[in-house]
DNA sequence: ACTATGTGCAACTTGTTGGTTGCATGATAC
DNA sequence: GTATCATGCAACCAACAAGTTGCACATAGT
């Protein structure tokens, strides 16, 4: 099984994707599958895929508004990511700290 | 063609990949493909495929040593990834700021 | 020189991904 | 109640990703 934080890189390793996910933050209120395929290349069934997939990562969630249904940007995601990140750009600073510290001893 | 910070997140949505990525940068001084493999599930061809992605993306560089290829972890990739969540982090606190300006004004 | 070992290259298999089209279903507005 | 519009579901396709095996080539060490 595919760790949670492999679900979220993977959900931003694609551009449209990204695309989307980037009008959904910009979109508070909200935005259809439909609504998204308006001005998108891709077809709307394409676009429900790729909600779909951001859902499963934790950056979006549905909501549904009558005959409507409502995707709306979800913070989880990109805790998971950064909390990634934080933790290996940490790295980097021991690997700094240990060089310093041979410089002192030398 | 598929855009730089793209290839990053991909590299880091494979669990084998980023776990190469860890021992990196574990690691300052550099290992080999054939070292990687002793302990790993899989092949040492495998691992190169997965350095030369890592490398393409900006997360580890290559440098022969005699008859050896030591790979070693660089910061770039990290730096992009960083970039992109921290860009969109902030549309988070625009959208805090703005609920807020609205609770203000009512 | 011979042998060990590390690397490079290529073909191939299998599963996944990003996309499509076609059609059925369900809620709205008159 | 019927026309309309958004959604849901499924089959299908081409490209790519992750892995394998097999073998050739290069560099060390003795």
């Amino acid at each position: 099984m595919r760790s949670e934080v492999s679900e979220v890189f993977s959900a931003l390793a694609d551009d449209t994707r990204r695309a989307i996910y980037e009008r959904l933050l910009a979109q508070p209120s909200g935005l259809t599958a439909t609504q998204l395929s308006k001005d998108s290349s891709v077809s709307r069934q394409a676009i429900v895929k790729h909600l779909q997939l951001l859902g499963g990562a934790g950056l979006a969630r549905s909501l549904r508004e009558g005959r409507d249904v409502l995707y709306l940007a979800t913070p989880r995601g990109t805790e998971l990511a950064s909390k990634w990140l934080v933790e290996n750009g940490a790295a980097w600073d021991r690997r700094l700290a240990a060089l310093q510290k041979r410089a002192k001893d030398s």
